[in-house]
This record gives C-alpha cells, structure tokens and sequence, in this order.
DNA sequence: GTCTATACTCTGATAGAC
DNA sequence: GTCTATCAGAGTATAGAC
C-alpha cells in the first residue's frame, strides 16, 4: 500500500516509527472529531507537535495520513466480530461479543467516530471493504446464529438485524458520548451502567421462546 | 435569534422564502454528510442553484445558516418524546415512540446525520440545549418510565439507558444507512427490516418479569 | 530529518454594477 | 435581488537551506 518489497516499516529507525505514530495519533484525534474535509494538515501537526512541513515529510498527503489510519482501523475493527465461536454456547457468545464491542467503545472512542465519520459522509474511502470483507464476515457469522436460532438454542432473530443492533448500541456510548453525559448528568459511569443494561437487555432477548430447560 | 419584534419571517416575500428554504435544504444536504468545518458555502450555493454571493444575501454567514438549520431542528427532534403519553399503555406507548423514532430516521435521514455530526464534533453549538432542555426532557419521561416499572407494567430497567438504547437503535439506520446496505445487499428494504425487528426486540426487552395478566 | 519561506489553490465574505 | 469581480485569509503542498 505504500513501499516496496522488503516492507517499508522494516527499514524505519527507531524515531521515524515514532513520530510516525505520533502524527497517526494526532491524526485520529482530529479526524475522529471533524472528519476528513474539516481536519486540517495544520491541527494535526500541531497536535503532534511537529511542523507542518515535518509532518508532510513523513507523509505524503493529508489523504495518505487519513488512508493509513482507515487500514489500520478496518484489520481491528472486525476482529470481535471474527472471535464470535459457532462452537460456544450461543447466549454467552454473543454477551462476550457486545462485552468486546463496548470495550472497544469505551477503550477506542476516537477510533469508533473515526468510523463514524467515514459512514456519515457515504463511507467514500471503504465502500469497497463493506461489501467485501465486511459483508462476508456478517453473513458468516449470520448464518452461524441462524443456526442457533433454528436449533431452539436462541431466540429466532433476524441474524443481521441483531448484529446491527448490537453495534449500534455499543458504539452509541462512543460516538454520542458528549450528549449521555449531558443527558445523564455528573455522577455517572456511563460505560460501566451500559455494560450491566446491555447484558441484561441482550440476555432477555436472547433468551428462546420456550426455554430448552428452565424453571 | 436572528430579528427584531415584528417577526422577520412575517415580512418575507414569497420568493424569500423559497429561496431560504431553498438554502436550508442544500445546506442540511452538504452539512449533514460534511459536518460544519468539511462543508463550504460554494457546495451549499451550487446545491440550491444560487450563486455564493446571492445566498450570502439571504444568511448573513456560513455559521448563520448552520445555526438557522439547528434551530430549526432542535424544535422537531423533541417531538416525539414529548409526545410519550403518562396515561397510556406503558409498552405500548414506549413501542410507539419506538416507531415514531424510526419513521423520523426514515423521512428524515439527513436531519439525523447532522444531527449525529455535531454531536461526533463535540456538541459545540446545542451543548445548551443538550443539558439543558433535552436533559430535563428525558429526566422527566424518565421518571414515567421508572413509574411504570415500580408499578410492574413494564420490565425494571435502568430508564436514561432505555431511552439511549430506542435512540442508538433508530438513528443507526439512518445515520449508517450506506453500511446497513452494504451488509445487507440487495434485495432488502432495511427501514421496514427495521420495523419488524424494533417492534419485536423492545416488546420482549419490556416484557414485566411476572405478567400481570397472563397465561 | 527538520526548519523557514513560499507557491498556489480554496474558502468565506464584500463591493459595486445592473 | 442577483450578478461579476475581487479581497483577505486559510489550506495543502513544495523548495531549498541547514
């Protein structure tokens, strides 16, 4: 994606590495928040420290910066989603799933609005991998909690739609952060409270129709 | 907000007016896919089919017409809310505000999006509003939730979390609408998709403990 | 590798003719 | 009310000294 063979990184020194993750990081920070057309060469620099001719020395373009962030994001971004085991108990693998997922928003807020961000504008710069990599992976995963659900072992859910739901619940508390704490006021934890409602709320709704054993 | 006593609008000519809102409705376009700072008053211009100068006639600044837009929004995104009746069946009240919510994100997906920008940006212009009328807003119907609960009408659930989770739910489908296609793939009409599942989720998540009157 | 200086384009906004 | 022309400033990117 950006050198040749024996692989770029390889060849970097020890002080590249790091600023260059200095301005990746100064880079999400501002493009997280303004997103691509409304972040500025100049604020990241600033935000990394360096100058903006500096900062341009490591990297091509403002499009190059926000390009190496989006790669980064998209490996990580799945990975909760691929560690979803058809071979685990169908309730407890999807808990851990919205667990990581709100770990993820909580741990990685910046990288949630990143995403956000691309999506609201159109999704421009990762179309392709949304109904590549992405689409696959759901289906995957779908049809695994089809499975599930068709055995009695979960409740029957359109397997796409619950998956939306549960990204949509979990990066909620990342992208909308500023307004629940608004709304919730001081004294709150929103991440901790959203982690017992989203375990309780997934649990009741998970839980089969008629229960395979019960009370 | 933006004239004196005898009200500005009243004194608009017919064509005023369109034109206005003309301007508003290019602008909610390129603003709610852009954000503040990645849309520009050219983009807007061309997409009401004036020149720069002339919009800049009818808003006094880029900053005048985003805050027209806001305004303007603010009004229309309580609405719903404020309509959940105290009186009412509790879920199915709840349920129909649930598609009230979607039939907004629906009908009006680019008031969602920016929506949804300016909170990703910090909130900086409706921090007000978001602690001061919405929190009140939502503490208020919070607590007629929490009644319906203590009364065992409905589950016991953390209120703000409920009523976060209806929100987080609706809006992703307009906000992230291009990944919701993308997964889905053709052949799919995802809002009614949404309907149905929406419907199903917080009926069963509302579902009391102990029914009230039941089998 | 990093800086100063600068080229050049885009953007918000205004002046002034019609 | 609408347009052409234009300004000042911010924006991306590059040249070239160190």
């Amino acid at each position: 994606m950006e050198d040749d063979a024996p692989s770029a990184a390889a060849r970097r020194s020890r002080i590249q590495k790091r600023n260059r993750q200095m301005i990746l990081d100064a880079a999400l920070e501002v493009f997280s928040q303004f997103g691509f057309r409304g972040a500025t060469v100049d604020q990241i620099a600033e935000t990394a420290g360096l100058s903006k001719p500096n900062l341009l020395y490591y990297f091509a373009s403002k499009e190059a910066i926000h390009r190496a962030l989006i790669d980064q994001l998209m490996q990580t971004w799945l990975a909760p989603l691929h560690a979803l085991d058809p071979g685990g108990d169908p309730v407890e693998e999807l808990l851990a799933y919205v667990r990581r997922k709100l770990d993820m928003a909580r741990d990685f807020p910046r990288e949630s609005r990143l995403f956000a961000n691309e999506i609201l504008q159109g999704a421009p710069r990762i179309m392709a991998v949304l109904q590549g990599d992405l689409k696959a992976l759901v289906d995957d995963k779908a049809a695994v909690i089809a499975a599930w659900a068709r055995a009695g072992r979960i409740a029957d859910l359109p397997p796409h739609h619950l998956i939306f739901s549960i990204w949509a619940l979990t990066q909620h508390y990342a992208d909308f952060d500023v307004q629940v704490r608004a709304v919730l006021g001081p004294g709150h934890d929103p991440f901790s409270e959203a982690e017992a409602f989203l375990d309780r709320l997934f649990r009741k709704l998970l839980a089969p129709a008629e229960p395979a054993s019960g009370r």
